[in-house]
RNA sequence: GUGGGCGUAGCUCAGCUGGUUAGAGCACCUGGUUGUGGCCCAGGAGGCCGUGGGUUCAAGUCCCAUCGCUCACCCCA
């Protein structure tokens, strides 16, 4: 086969299709029923603003991003996370003249070049919200408890909120120090990556997976222990507020995330239904970014969500089912008939009906199995002898019965049918 | 970028230690009388056995390479 689709990208084929659309619209509803409200950004940015916002030493910038020079020599990148280009709109459109509070949600694509996996695209889609301009714990608590309460409600068992806090970033350059002091005699026990990382980013070290080193690290200090008194208070409201609402969760200290913009409270949300890419959702407060964007200092907090982990991990059973609506399927036999059919077609379509034909002109047979496979309650027959008389065969396809109604009451019939 | 597993019909897979015209189930199409579905029955279509090379009298089966898929490392949603 010469053409197939780019590694890492797929086709939402329509046997599933509903299912992404049953999602989709869930979460709009939930999130505008929370107060948020929709953003949609460019899928390319200035490269710059993700250098900036992520930070160019993340692992997302320095070796995932698509970018390209244009024909007029822009830098530019596929957005390979939303918040940085949120931001940027943010700033942008000042949306802080309009209200000291925006809550925003987006729904999008984006993409980062790294090794397909389970639950790993290149291509990918995520949900998110953005509440910016709060500094204060009741709006980490929101936005956490509506992602937990995204995922269970759409049925996905199984799920662990991990919370953490990982101070400001005065706390962070002290513990960073703390962390280095301890490890530095211990270098030899360090995987190859670690052992690079120490110096560039020594606190994505308390997140490996190799067994040995989480073995070394449960010695190592906690980043909660050097918290500030602010940072402290902060993260014990949080966890005050998540009780109040009932949320469960695990505090772990060894919870960092990966893009650099983060501040504070950082949490996950991951599922055993998952594959080594357990997380379902990810989020933090960013109480620095829409400044070093170049906006004014506006504190942030923000989760994102990642589509297809959310359907791998749905049972297949609490899939949102569609409400059972009526199909009609219009069977249309010989060609005299063609022009009346597709005006009464068009006709019942317009009444709001839920109908469609066969544009094979295949026999009445293959016209009624086809009917029957698309599960349609109704065909309506339409053949030479009612073209004389005027008239159409409405069938009910459960019962078997046939009646004739006249063109001029089709709808009407179709209506006392209800 | 590194490693493991796997590539046979649209899908899920058989094909024993290399040996005749490569199979099944599901799906698809047609028919079971002249214009009536589901169930059933009969028939049909559909395969450069991922690709290229090698070993052999003989390769879907063995070897090498290559491409693709997949899982894991890594990273993250």
């Amino acid at each position: 086969m010469k053409f197939r689709s780019i590694k890492g990208t797929y086709d939402v084929l329509p046997n599933v299709s509903n299912k992404w659309k049953n999602v989709e619209s869930y979460i709009h509803q939930h999130l505008s029923r929370s107060g948020y409200s929709e953003i949609r950004t460019p899928i390319f940015e200035n490269t710059d603003l993700f250098k900036r916002g992520v930070g160019e030493d993340s692992d997302v910038v320095s070796k995932e991003m698509y970018s390209w020079i244009d024909q007029g020599g822009t830098d530019l990148t596929l957005k390979p996370e939303y918040t940085a280009s949120v931001v940027r709109s943010y700033i942008q459109n000042n949306l802080n003249s309009i209200s000291p509070i925006s809550k925003l949600y987006y729904i999008g694509d984006l993409f980062r070049r790294e090794r397909p996996q389970k639950g790993r695209y290149r291509q990918f889609r995520q949900f998110g919200i953005e509440a910016i301009g709060s500094k204060y714990p009741e709006q980490d608590a929101e936005i956490i408890s509506i992602a937990y309460n995204i995922l269970s409600e759409l049925g996905i068992q199984d799920i662990t909120l991990n919370l953490n806090s990982i101070g400001s970033s005065e706390t962070r350059k002290k513990y960073r120090q703390i962390l280095i002091d301890f490890l530095k005699p211990n270098y030899d026990q360090l995987s190859e990556s670690s052992k690079n990382r120490l110096d560039s980013n020594p606190l994505r070290i308390l997140d490996t997976k190799n067994k040995s080193e989480m073995k070394l690290l449960e010695k190592a200090p906690m980043i909660t222990e050097y918290l500030s008194n602010e940072d402290e208070i902060h993260f014990n409201e949080v966890q005050q507020y998540l009780n109040d609402l009932n949320i469960p969760f695990i505090l772990d200290t060894n919870l960092v995330r990966g893009l650099d913009y983060y501040t504070r409270t950082t949490f996950e949300i991951v599922s055993s239904k998952l594959g080594a890419q357990d997380a379902l959702c990810g989020g933090g407060r960013y109480d620095n970014l829409v400044q070093s964007l170049g906006g004014k200092p506006t504190p942030s907090v923000g989760f994102a969500a990642g589509f297809e982990r959310i359907l791998l991990a749905m049972d297949d059973e609490n899939e949102l089912v569609e409400k059972n609506i009526k199909k009609i399927y219009f069977i249309g036999l010989g060609n005299e008939v063609k022009s009346t059919m597709i005006k009464i077609l068009g006709e019942i379509r317009n009444a709001g009906y839920y109908i469609e034909f066969d544009p094979l002109r295949r026999s009445i047979k293959s016209q009624l199995r086809e009917a029957n496979k698309l599960g349609a309650s109704i065909t309506i027959i339409l053949g030479e002898k009612e073209m004389e008389e005027q008239c159409v065969q409405i069938k009910d396809l459960s019962s078997g019965n046939q009646e004739s109604a006249p063109f001029d009451s089709i709808i009407p019939y179709l209506k006392s049918l209800k």
